[in-house]
DNA sequence: TTAGACCTTAGAGTTAGGTGTAAGTCAATA
DNA sequence: TATTGACTTACACCTAACTCTAAGGTCTAA
């Protein structure tokens, strides 16, 4: 019989207000509704969920996430363009990798020199 | 005679308006000016605002950095604090490239997934 | 000496991504 | 049967982080 909003919200870490916006914006394609109009979400809404989670995580713009959904209602056809937008932002995943393993040297860099400016000081009043 | 903030745009890649706004809200420190009340950087200035860079880019709030940046301005009684501010913002950078790597996984498994099905269809109508 | 390029400030406007509110429906329970 | 709680929609509001506009000052080159 699915799942509630409120489960899926659990589930999710999403909001119940996040959850309705997506459905709105296009984000999350239109949920089934049981007999009372309240949406009923299944597991693969749930896993669709998670991938939404994870593009949004690692930066893609909602906009973007909206135009990937939308292929998939297309079916077998749209696969090709729904990879290379995957490919396209697995790129983008592995350049902020590295960006931001170099950035986690130059803090720890920072790190020790704030360090030594310590040292110093405690150096000069013993 | 120090950088003009065209100068400095180019250099750090942000816009005028956001150096200015930055300084307004102490993100920047209070730049010098010159006789003509126009803003002079020099190269500490600049090399702050590399460090703020990196620091946006990893996902500090601007509010954050902000703290951080108010802290510089206690010298050396404040070295302890900015450093651990850093070295929790470390954190926060080691656990995303975490995440980031998990998730590049599973878009790369996400990708060999739609690529078979496509090989499926293919297969289908030969 | 005026046109153009550069700068200044104060303050308004924009965008993305939510969050919250109001008014109403429905089903289970005291 | 009245209330409670979870849900619905439509729409208003919010926050962060810019981004732009207006009105004006200063310098330089033709």
């Amino acid at each position: 019989m699915g799942y509630s909003i409120k489960t899926i919200a659990q589930k999710s870490g999403l909001s119940q207000y996040t959850l309705r916006y997506y459905e709105r914006e296009g984000v999350l394609p239109v949920v089934a509704r049981d007999v009372n109009g309240n949406r009923c979400f299944d597991d693969e809404d749930l896993e669709l969920i998670s991938l939404i989670c994870c593009l949004k995580d690692t930066g893609m713009a909602i906009a973007d996430i909206k135009q990937f959904i939308a292929l998939s209602k297309e079916g077998v056809s749209a696969l090709p363009d729904q990879r290379r937008l995957l490919q396209e932002h697995k790129v983008h995943i592995d350049e902020k990798i590295k960006f931001f393993q170099s950035f986690a040297q130059k803090v720890d860099h920072k790190i020790a020199y704030f360090a030594s400016l310590e040292n110093e000081a405690k150096a000069a009043r013993p």
